[in-house]
DNA sequence: AATGAATGAGGGTTCATTCAT
DNA sequence: CATGAATGAACCCTCATTCAT
């Protein structure tokens, strides 16, 4: 990590950015030095006290923006899944996941980085448990809509297994998205997650109809 | 993380391990600190060295015995893959597979924690690709698999996907060990994602053979 | 050595050079404590590392200007000796280095502490040789005027004899340089070992050729 | 510096004076660490507080032996040089030491590298000056018999250069005994500084009556 | 006679942060 | 606005030494 191979024709503050979102990646949030990236953007440490009031405010400066553009698109996916009948809710959501799922992509497509940084490097900050708590907000409404699903004959398996089979989804999207791929093999793969894991379940409520797992 | 926590009526080395443990776990390797750890034994940092010559080997006096047991299982499980016939291996290798995960299990769960810790918060130490590593090895030993199996009529799916979904299953199962689920859920989960990943493939396979994906 | 007995009238790079100087001569490199060096000078260590990379690099700080002129000016020497013609070389050599021994005790004097330091508390640095390597170069020079020399009825002493004398005189300059002698007495003494050496050198040749010795 | 290569054969005491040995020849006193001295012993530390009651009494034991023999030596040297009349003393003196060179050289080579130790590396202990005190001891012979030369027509050089001189033929033989070289060469060199010396002192003389200096 | 355990002090170095200028 | 200076705490680690056993 040399010194001052930041550009010199920005603002401070963005040359900081840039110097700061640098060490990040490469070293996550404990690990990255304040002195470092302060000289590695040509200024002192004290410089950066100027801009932001903490090492930890900092890599809010870098993580808000991308990370809150993306859980308001998420929001509004769920809002939109909120629009569908409660008792259909459930067997609809994928449908409405799918067609969003290149606005997401390109969302997180415009600082994937970012989204690397917080899921692999964000130890000690807010978003220490970033993805455990994107989990949680998914499971708690897929189980609302579970509970209102109509077709009372064929039983659901039960929550912990739904909770960990979401888990597994989301953690393995995210593995996907920050593997470094293109992002038409992401979007292309993100769908194709989907899929497994919708056939797979629907394979297994079937299962569960017909005889035990 | 309080001074002097760690039980009294064990040995020193016992006790440096169970502190530093605590200390791992709740920080990661690198967050962690010796004199933290040596105080919270209620020793000084020197008495540490008399047992380990340094926070590295610490670390590995920590994770290398449950790693290696771990390790050594899937080395075991590999080698009983290459048992069969090249053509049937493709196909062989789930039941082997799933016919070996109470085992691999019980071996995981006799330190579950560790697991976590060397998945999580292993950075700066050997293990701080272990997860990557470990993708790596099944690739390359499922797509030397996919290489010879016999039906050449149905068309595999491509090395990169199947490689992400490799990564995904792995990443997922990870998941689901670290996270903290009793044992029972856990064979079950990991059972039942292979299912999901094997269904949702072959039904992908099929697909592909009908028209284009 | 208390703290605090640097003068606090001067810029803090100079209170901190004039620290260690007291401390590298008082100890040597090695014993020197950059903790005591820091606090002498009426800092916290840390302050100390705004401007020396490392105890190594404030040892260079304090060594490097001296022995840089001094090894300038011995190269200006040597250089002034190879425009003799090769076969006069070997006897012209030190009637050059006799005219140019006020100046270089001159060089000397500037910091003859220094001078001292490096050669007996200069262990771990890159100048723990130093006298060696000045044996060997000057060594080097000698036997190649040696092999010059025109009148070829007289036999050098051998080389590893000549390689004993030159480190005697080397040593004992330096030992001379550096035992805290005013200048005028060491300028003289430079000169009256340069003539011991050469009158009994010369008389050893002479007997060499008469008898064996 | 490996573990345990001093051969254990032999008594405790004996073993960790080996070991000793070794490392400080290899480091000098103050960088030599007990802890690696009693491991390569195949002891604990503790147990070398058994036979020595610290780093220093240790050096001691390793230094004292030789030294005192060698300083023994020395006194007799001196002593025999006591029994010249006073007014022949001084230019006596030489043929004496010449005379006891080969002895000496023995005693000096039954542990050359102690003597090395003690001149380069005993910085922290009581030899720390060895050298400067032995040429005091040696100046203060000289300058008495001096004062008794019985020919007052010639003018001696005066006492600070005799001082001097006699530092760099002391501080030339030592340097000479501890460069490693082979004891014939060292006893031939011996002699021969010292003749260069004294040809050289009785050519000073010789100028100083005809003319000055 | 030797160990094993432990200490307390200190080693060089890096840190995020503050603040007067 | 940015610096330059400095801090105080913390970092990992090594040391000579002690002492009960």
């Amino acid at each position: 990590m040399e010194n001052q191979t930041v550009p010199t024709d920005m603002p401070t503050r963005d040359r900081i950015l840039a110097s700061a979102r640098k060490h990040f990646l490469a070293l996550g949030f404990q690990a990255a030095s304040i002195r470092k990236i302060a000289s590695d953007a040509g200024f002192t440490p004290g410089a950066l006290y100027g801009y932001f009031g903490s090492k930890e405010e900092l890599f809010y400066a870098l993580a808000d923006p991308p990370l809150s553009r993306i859980m308001q698109k998420l929001n509004d996916i769920e809002n939109e899944m909120m629009t569908l009948p409660p008792e259909k809710r459930l067997f609809g959501m994928n449908a409405i996941f799918y067609s969003q799922i290149p606005e997401l992509a390109d969302l997180i497509f415009e600082d994937r980085a970012i989204v690397n940084l917080v899921v692999n490097g964000s130890k000690g900050t807010k978003y220490e448990n970033f993805l455990a708590e994107l989990v949680g907000r998914n499971i708690h409404v897929i189980c609302e809509a579970a509970e209102n699903v109509e077709e009372k004959n064929i039983r659901m398996v039960d929550e912990e297994t739904l909770e960990i089979l979401m888990e597994g989804y989301i953690a393995t999207l995210f593995h996907l998205i920050v593997s470094g791929r293109d992002k038409q093999t992401v979007i292309r793969c993100m769908g194709l997650f989907g899929k497994i894991y919708e056939t797979g379940i629907l394979s297994l409520i079937k299962k569960e109809n017909e005889c035990d797992l």
